[in-house]
DNA sequence: TTGAAAGCGCTAACAC
DNA sequence: GTGTTAGCGCTTTCAA
């Protein structure tokens, strides 16, 4: 059913079609019901591609994300989807892989038009490159982007990040304030601006505590999708680590995996959770919830960074005025209580 | 830049410069490669809505699924992605979240032009009501749709399906082969096609076996979001049945939140894993993975499903003759295993 | 109050 | 070998 369509039938003109089903004044109020009967009598439905040939935009968000079998990212996109709904907005999604090139084209691929905005999280190879020319060049065309969690703050763009420093903080006080003395910290290598910001939360906390920083208590993995390579390689350090610090009595990870090889690391070592070491980890996610006992974790509220996101990028989509300054919005953390400490 | 723009620079028609970027043989060898010259130089890109809009097709997937927070389906959702961007084409994600009613809007609004074509897992909602006039009218329309591991049979259109029976033999011989005699089957009702389907390959093995049914030892556990109402009421049903019968040796779930719950009821017992009782469920993720000790799994092969799914759907697109035969692509299961038996 | 016509960017049948 | 034109479905200006 189109326009044209249901003119012949009404024996009306196109353009009367077109404004009556938009409730333009112009036409009178008979005329103008009589045509909206017929066309939901019909199911007419718009065409939303001639819309957008039109309109010269499309209702649609791009979302490139590093992946998506990883709990975070798919907190974060189904948040953004649940406000696309709501507002009318579609979204496509695309995987970057961690990869630059791929993050690369994905964007060429969805600027070919029928692209609103994006929603981005930069890949790893991406930051380790610290190449942002394609993020540049969108935005400099008058696209709208929203980078989220894996952000730069030089590219000027709205951003929503969580608070990381804020939330080993919290991490590190909470297991203090149970009485541990010598917190074991795994990170990543600080080119990762979410790790290098956990870090810091950390060494922040120690030393609001007045407890010297010791470098042997911080262990810096090279992040990698060979999960096969750097866990083994991880439990190593660790084992080496409890080892030449037996006084160690808590472990934070920055992530669930490397909490999970703690945890493995801990009972190879015949150590119980949280009796001899309490285990805290940044991702409130499954492998934390069902893990035994239950690991405490830092709650990023992925859901909430995507709701936000989306608000963001539909607002500057829809927004008449041109480009207020860019805002960057920052999510609190939260420790969310479990067993393991 | 758009085809006119580029034409008035050059100084020829429109039609010429459209025809020079398709290699048409009508244009002279000369100006074509003038032509492709200067539109390289302006980084001319198509308008892909003004060719939507004019071949009345998109290069794009709907994939409608009922969570992504979920790692098969996330699984899915990066095979599908990988072909879509291999063969030119994009991938909307709208997400059912278990409800049929979103999952009849978001096909709405899909329907609503701008798709290619459908790749769909059907919500529990969906099933439990066995209303799919929103799928057969799609259908219907000539839209082409593959259904996905939630699907039903009754509805004449590819579908790529694991093969759940087979996967839950495999599961049940594999602990019958470490010696075990009483397995404990933790399921869904049947109303979930995939419950049902590895209910019944529990079922065969046993018959194969010559082991005969026992009821008691089967769980079917109410599927619902509400797992912080579930899984108490779950532990509660399993702790009877180990009570019941001390005689149980072996555990088989269909998914890892079912065998999450067993393994604290298994701790709580005192019983070791798999000394006293092996585990083993279904779906090859993360918890299972990162368990203690590690689960063996039922590997469901999320990603291939997606790949296959992708690939029948841009077949089904791009094909010229008219629909040959609905097309049901089934994938093996295959045991991982781990610590766990 | 209604309708005719142009135009969004592109392709393709047809004319030159 | 190149150009003209109509048309995909819609909105919107302008004319009636």
């Amino acid at each position: 059913m189109t326009l044209k369509q249901l003119a012949n039938e009404l024996g009306v003109s196109v353009s009367t079609v077109s404004k009556s089903l938009n409730n333009s004044s112009e036409i009178s109020h008979e005329t103008r019901l009589r045509v909206q009967a017929f066309a939901k009598f019909y199911n007419y439905r718009p065409n939303n591609i001639a819309l957008s040939l039109k309109n010269k935009k499309t209702k649609t968000i791009g979302m490139i994300i590093p992946e998506v079998v990883h709990h975070f990212f798919a907190m974060v996109v189904q948040g953004v989807e649940q406000v696309a709904m709501d507002r009318g907005y579609n979204v496509l999604i695309s995987l970057s892989n961690e990869s630059f090139e791929k993050e690369v084209i994905n964007m060429e691929t969805f600027a070919d038009s029928q692209i609103g905005g994006f929603i981005i999280s930069l890949s790893k190879e991406t930051l380790k490159r610290q190449d942002y020319h394609h993020i540049h060049q969108t935005i400099d065309q008058g696209m709208p982007v929203v980078l989220f969690d894996r952000t730069v703050p030089e590219i000027n763009c709205d951003q929503v990040v969580v608070n990381d420093e804020q939330g080993a903080m919290l991490a590190t006080q909470h297991l203090l304030e149970q009485g541990r003395k010598n917190v074991l910290l795994v990170t990543t290598e600080d080119y990762i601006s979410v790790g290098r910001l956990r870090t810091q939360g950390y060494v922040k906390a120690l030393r609001n505590a007045g407890i010297p920083l010791d470098n042997s208590l911080i262990i810096k993995t090279e992040d990698s999708k060979r999960s096969d390579i750097i866990l083994p390689a991880l439990e190593e350090e660790l084992k080496s680590a409890l080892k030449n610090n037996p006084e160690i009595d808590a472990i934070f990870t920055v992530n669930e995996i490397y909490a999970a090889a703690a945890m493995r690391v801990i009972r190879a070592f015949g150590l119980q959770i949280p009796k001899d070491i309490a285990v805290i980890c940044f991702t409130d996610g499954v492998i934390s919830k069902y893990a035994s006992p239950p690991l405490s974790t830092v709650n990023q509220h992925g859901t909430q960074i995507g709701i936000e996101a989306a608000n963001m990028l539909i607002d500057r989509i829809e927004q008449k005025e041109i480009s207020t300054d860019a805002i960057t919005k920052i999510i609190a953390c939260e420790i969310v209580r479990r067993d393991s400490t």
